[in-house]
Order: structure tokens, then sequence, then C-alpha cells
RNA sequence: GCGCCAUUAGCUCAAUGGUAGAGCAGCUGACUCUUAAUCAGUUGGUUGAAGGUUCAAGUCCUUCAUGGCGCACCA
């Protein structure tokens, strides 16, 4: 690593230690304040130009800019709630306290005590009587003016993106609104959150590629789980009638712009309902958590406008082909195949032809639809644990909810009869034995569970990361990520063992 | 996995194949109501890594690393 950024660090720890010698320990333990900033500027925001207010003020927060006048000096501080200016005066403080306060650079934590006034310029500040140091940082924050650009580093070091990015913040801040108002909406309507395991023995609830691990003392592979579902299905048969869990799956799959191998999903069951209930739920789910954390339905997600003013609209997977161009109706396999290999779908000969019909939804329908749409009524094949559907052939009752051509829910009535199901699942453990990674395992343990009997019930299950990404307007998964997955770097040896060359000289 | 682009000082960015620069930050000095404070001076670089072409490479070529965007796969 350069000399240069030995100097920088180096001159920050000089000033620690220099702090120390004069008295100010620069990282104790506590310190109590009596107002955030934003708190403090309210409060004395009606002060007249030069009038002050009647008591001190305790503050706490990270130095952000200074404005040395010689004698005196402007700072501005930032905590969780925002930004104040301070003022320190030499014959306010004193000469050695002011020294001190001199030789503050930016990032450091402080604690400042004063009163409040008006400078001529009408900014509420508070004029310091005394101030302690609370952490001393050793690292010089990106430039005040450009902040941090550098994707790379902001995703890799999100604390310093958070303290130079408030709009980092704000994104943060609504996806937590979201998640709590989420609970807040199924809790009102009776839904009980529960919690299942993580480590899953088996692969099942979704077709996706797992991560495998190990337990040591049992010898015994597992898998981190993919879905919820299985686990929740298990407490229908239980009893329990409308439950939900929240949590991370992992799915050991590629990584995109709306894809993380972690991500967080919400997975809701209600018992006597099926999908048309569901849909009516997750419709009101969204448009609730919209209007709520936004207080609009109209939204623009990666240049396009979005209304999420219900109803959406609600369209057989076969009519939105139809609208595309693709009639497959009253096609046999043949005529299915034919119009597949026409459209250019690789491997078309391989794959069934449910499948097929999965590979020309994804590739000329989902894409192209921008505002809310349920894609109702999928084929039977590519839907192991979904209900056949009451009235269709070959088909299940399920619907897919697309808004910005992102997949943001998936919902079915969900198959309860136990021979259909272990019929299924026979299948599914065919296509894995010939080497189909995503295909569901035969799970005897929920079998068993659903031959005790489960109520007929719709579940559903939304991606909260992309949820998040349409409320918020943000191009990439890894934005509404505090620590989006990245490859680790080689190269960060070098800079530990300079730390290491460092502190061994102190 | 494939394609395109990027990587230069702590940060943000410049540099027709011909002496690596600026602003901010830092350091020194001046300044007791500034606010992107100002003014003067000043430190700081193995140009992501390794090879190659050339009298000469930040710049051209090859490989690698990391990232971004798009495609593929997936939710």
């Amino acid at each position: 690593m350069s000399e240069e950024l030995s100097d920088l660090l180096k001159i920050r720890r000089e000033k620690m230690d220099e702090f120390r010698a004069q008295g100010m320990e620069p990282y104790p333990y506590e310190y109590k304040k009596t107002h955030s900033a934003a708190q403090a500027l309210a409060k004395y925001k009606g002060l007249k130009e030069h009038e002050e207010s009647p008591e001190e003020v305790s503050v706490a927060g990270r130095l952000v800019l200074k404005r040395g006048h010689g004698k005196a000096a402007f700072a501005t501080i930032q905590d969780e709630t925002g930004r104040i200016q301070i003022y320190g005066k030499l014959d306010a403080i004193g000469e050695q306290k002011y020294a001190l306060y001199q030789k503050l650079d930016m990032g450091d934590f402080v604690g400042v005590k004063g009163k409040v006034f008006k400078t001529k310029t009408g900014e509420i500040t508070i004029r310091l009587s005394s101030f302690v140091l609370l952490s001393k940082s050793l690292h010089p924050l990106p430039e005040k003016w450009h902040g941090l650009q550098d994707k790379e580093i902001r995703y890799r070091e999100r604390y310093v993106d958070l303290i130079v990015n408030p709009e980092v913040k704000d994104v943060f801040v609504k996806r937590s609104k979201i998640v709590s108002l989420i609970r807040k909406f199924l809790e009102a309507r009776g839904f009980l959150e529960v919690e299942t395991p993580i480590l899953h023995v088996m692969q099942g609830g979704a077709a996706a590629t797992p991560f495998e691990t190990f337990h040591d003392a049992l010898g015994l592979p597992l898998f981190m789980r993919i879905a919820p579902e299985l686990y929740l299905k298990r407490l229908l048969v239980g009893g329990f009638e409308k439950v939900f869990e929240m949590g991370r799956v992992f799915r050991n799959e590629g990584m995109s712009y709306k894809h993380n191998p972690e991500y967080t999903m919400i997975e809701i069951y209600q018992a006597y309902a099926d999908y048309n209930d569901i849909m009516d739920l997750t419709e009101e789910l969204v448009v609730t958590a919209a209007k709520e954390v936004l207080g609009t339905l109209e939204i623009e997600f990666r240049g396009d406008k979005i209304n999420l003013a219900p109803p959406w609209k609600r369209i057989t997977l076969i009519d939105a082909l139809k609208k595309e161009g693709i009639d497959l109706e009253k096609k046999d396999e043949e005529g299915i195949r034919r119009i597949a290999k026409a459209k250019g779908i690789e491997g078309a000969e391989e794959i069934g032809v449910g499948k097929i019909i999965n590979v020309l939804y994804d590739k000329f329908v989902e894409p192209n639809l921008r505002q809310p749409t349920f894609i109702i009524d999928h084929p039977l094949e590519t839907s192991p644990l979904a209900k056949k559907h009451r009235s269709k052939a070959g088909e299940v009752e399920r619907f897919e909810l697309i808004i910005a051509g992102m997949e943001l829910a998936n919902a079915f009535s969900e198959l309860n009869d136990p021979v259909d199901q272990r019929e299924r699942l026979k299948k599914q453990a065919e296509l894995k034995a010939a080497g189909d990674l995503e295909a569901e395992s035969m799970d005897e343990d929920f079998l068993r569970a659903l031959e005790y009997g489960m109520p007929p019930a719709g579940g559903l299950g939304i991606g909260i990361d992309r949820l998040v990404m349409i409320l918020t307007n943000q191009a990439s998964i890894r934005d509404v990520l505090f620590f989006p997955h990245m490859k680790p770097i080689a190269a960060a040896k070098p800079k530990e063992e300079e730390m290491r060359a460092l502190d061994e000289s102190n």
C-alpha cells in the first residue's frame, strides 16, 4: 500500500495519542445526551437572530464538516436524525480545549454541550461550553462534495456509504417500514408469525438449486432452505389456520439485478382459502404498503411509470401468451413443440410440454408486463405443490404477480390430496434422479403429514427485496440489501499487513 | 456462464504513445457568525496484478483479478 495512506492513518493515530495525553479519552464509555440533532433544531427553530436558549443541550454525533476561523470555528455534526451546526470559540471553552477542538478530524464522534442560538445567517447552532471526544476516527471520510461514488466500495463498505450518502439510509428506513407494516397488516387479520427450520434435511418447497452444508456431530449433509413451504403446511396439518413466516431463503443460482443468493421471502398460508382469496389478499397487502410508506400508488421504477391502483389485471397464462401472438389453445403436444421450435426455444425436444409453456411465458410474456398483473392457471407439470384446477385439465390453480417485468409473488390453492401429492413428488424424484438439480425431494414426513389431513388452503410467497425495490425505485436488488453478496478480494492482504505494522510501531 | 465497459492520490475526476495533474481531504500559516467558509504555502502515485510490443506505455496487445451494465439461468 502507498506511503500516503500510511501518512493519513499515522496522523490520526498521533492525534488519538495527543487527545489521551491531554486528558481526553478517545474512546470513553457513555455520553448523556439531552436531544437528538432533529429535536434540538425543532425545539429552538423559533429563536430570533442572536437570541440564545435559556438552557444548555447535549447532542452527540459524527463530525462531518469543519469551518475554521482562527479563534473560532463552525462545524457540523450528524446523528441518526440529521445534522446540526456547532460553534466553538476560544474564549468560551479555553485554550487547551480549543486546541483539541481544532484537532478534531472529520469522522470523529463528539459529544457537545452548550446553549442554542441562531446565527446571523439564520442557522440554529449550538454554542459550545464544552465538548468531549466520543470516538476517534482513524480513516478519512470520502469527499464532502461528491460523497462515495464507487459502487464496489459502496457495497463492500456499506458503513461508509451510509455515513456520506443520506439517500441510501432513506431506502433502508423505508425497507424497515415496509417489513413492519406487512407484519401489522397480517397480524391485524389474525395471522400468526412463526419460525421453521432453515437447515433442511431435504430439498423442497420450490424449484431451485440449494446450498449444501454439513452437520459435523451428526455426520449429516444438510441444505440451506430454498423455501419454508413444506414446514408451514405441516403447521396447517397441526391446526394453525393463518400463519406466515418472513425470513431468509438461499438459492444457489446466478446473480443479477433481481437475484441475490440469499434473499428475504414471506410465505403466508390461510386455511379454507383458495387462490382467488389469496389474490385479493396480495393486492390489498401491496397497495397498503405503497399507500402507507409512499403515500401514493403512482410509482416509477427503472424508467417505467407504474400505477398500483386496484383492481389489477388478472389473465390466464394461456391468454397472456395469446396476446403475444402465441396461441397454444387446443394445441396438442406436437403443436406446442412446433411453436416452441419456431420461437427458437433451445432444447425444447428434451423438456416436457408444461416446461415449454413456462419457458415461452418467461421469454415472451413476463418481461413485457409493466403494470401489476396476476398471471393465473399454470401447467400442472411445473407446479408439483399446487392443486389441480377445478375445471381445467392439465392446469393448476396458481398465480404469479408481475410488476415491471419482475415476478413479485407466487401462490396457489395448495395441494392437500396426499395421494395426488405422492404421485407428483414421485415424478419430481424421477427428474432429480435424471439430474434435475432443482427438482423436489420425496419427503415422506411431509406426505405423512398430508395423510393426516390438511385443510384446503391458499398459500403465497412474496419476494420482499423485489417489493422494496419497486416501492423505493431502486434499480438493483443490491441497493435494497445492506450487504449484498460480493466476491472476496484477495488483494486485501497487504492492507492488513500494513495495519499490523502500524500497530506494532505504536 | 457469455458479451461490452471500467479500474490513475484517502475521495471525485483529468492526462493526441513523449516529464502523471486538478479539486476536496491532509499538513503549515492567516482569520472570533461561517456553511461546499475563504486566502497563502505544501505533502502525498509501483496508474488493479503479471507478462508483452516500443527508443519510450496510464495510454497499444495478452492473461488474470474485482466491479458495473446487458444476455443466459432463476424468484
